[in-house]
DNA sequence: GTAGGGTTAG
């Protein structure tokens, strides 16, 4: 169409710009941006501003942001969509809120609420103050985040409410659906009903079920003590060739610490990389504070050189744990001394700060 | 039928 010299309407730039951002290309889409032949509108920004964001340029989301007040131009619902989000993810919470809050006046839709229920759930502010909502009729996603919202707060029966009036709908439900109805299932102590209804999800035909859903129903089993169950379901999940990831294998190994079987849980952890699964720093977290709880020194300096290997940067309070318990014993952590050094320099900088911070995508 | 937005775990 450029090259022909049909004329391009505002529309179409904005389609190309979000569709090269979405495919992977921001520089196309700056590129496209620049040369537009008319002058942009909300809509082409609202794609630059995603779009920058998805790329973790913040600085240049936030510039876009600038030339739309600068216009004068009045958001939309979808550019106040946007920039709930937008805040969520910089860990912004509180601007995220009162983006929310005063979209209300205005009619917020579904993805408002999707959007502002999962802030809510990252900030572990639950408090709003105000029901969220109830006057809008639920899609898939804002029923999956609902439910997400209610097992957080402990209102197992809130949240199932929301599955039965969800599934007596013309939902096509997905896998977050059953993944938040498992979850309220076992909070709410009916565990042996999450387990067939378990069995029955993965029977039938055409829900793509992913790791997310195995992961859910191990973990709730480890968090009622029945590491026993939690494990048979494991291993079957293996046999069967389930889709398992790192934190389903962590989340068995944290069942197998908490049963106090280290012996299992170390082998897990070799297991998982037979099964090309990597290991990351919450994985060796579970394992060696199991190790520090039980002052297994020898299994402790043999994951701890491993974890060492592979780069592995553990937290501060892993790290305490570790030089607490081997450096009673010269003997035993002398071939980490460097490595301790290290540690101390560190204490206090950034790495500190990691686990508060909120990722910014 | 005609641009842009949303949900999950250890």
């Amino acid at each position: 169409m450029i090259c022909s010299g049909v004329s391009v309407s505002v529309n179409v730039w904005s389609m190309l710009v979000n569709g090269f951002f979405r495919s992977g290309e921001p520089r196309k889409a700056v590129d496209l941006f620049n040369k537009m032949g008319c002058s942009p509108n909300l809509v082409t920004y609202t794609s630059l501003i995603k779009g920058f964001m998805d790329y973790g340029m913040v600085d240049e989301a936030f510039s876009v942001v600038r030339i739309v007040q600068s216009k004068g131009l009045a958001a939309d619902i979808v550019l106040v969509n946007v920039m709930i989000h937008t805040f969520t993810r910089l860990g912004r919470f509180e601007e995220a809120r009162n983006v929310f809050l005063h979209s209300l006046k205005k009619g917020a839709d579904q993805y408002t609420f999707a959007t502002i229920l999962s802030s809510l759930c990252l900030s572990r502010d639950f408090d709003l103050g105000i029901t969220i909502g109830t006057e809008t009729e639920l899609d898939l996603v804002m029923g999956n985040s609902l439910m997400n919202y209610l097992c957080k707060v402990g209102n197992t029966l809130a949240a199932l409410k929301v599955f039965r009036n969800m599934s007596n709908r013309d939902l096509a439900l997905d896998c977050y659906t059953y993944t938040g109805f498992l979850t309220a299932l076992c909070q709410g102590e009916a565990y042996g009903h999450a387990l067939n209804m378990y069995d029955e999800i993965v029977k039938r035909k055409g829900i793509r079920i992913d790791a997310h859903f195995h992961t859910v129903m191990i973990d709730s089993l480890v968090e009622l003590g029945e590491y026993g169950s939690a494990m048979r379901l494991f291993n079957r999940c293996v046999l069967e060739k389930r889709e398992l990831d790192v934190v389903s294998y962590t989340v068995a190994i944290k069942g197998l610490v908490r049963g106090r079987r280290m012996e299992e849980a170390c082998s897990l952890l070799e297991k998982m990389k037979d099964d090309g699964v990597m290991p990351n720093a919450r994985t060796y977290r579970t394992v060696i504070s199991g190790l520090c709880g039980e002052k297994d020194k020898d299994r402790l300096r043999k994951v701890l050189r491993e974890c060492i290997e592979e780069g592995v940067e553990l937290d501060p309070n892993t790290k305490f744990k570790v030089v607490s318990l081997l450096s009673r014993y010269t003997r035993d952590c002398s071939e980490f001394r460097s490595v301790f050094e290290k540690w101390r320099e560190n204490v206090g900088v950034s790495d500190s700060y990691d686990e508060l911070a909120v990722s910014a995508g």
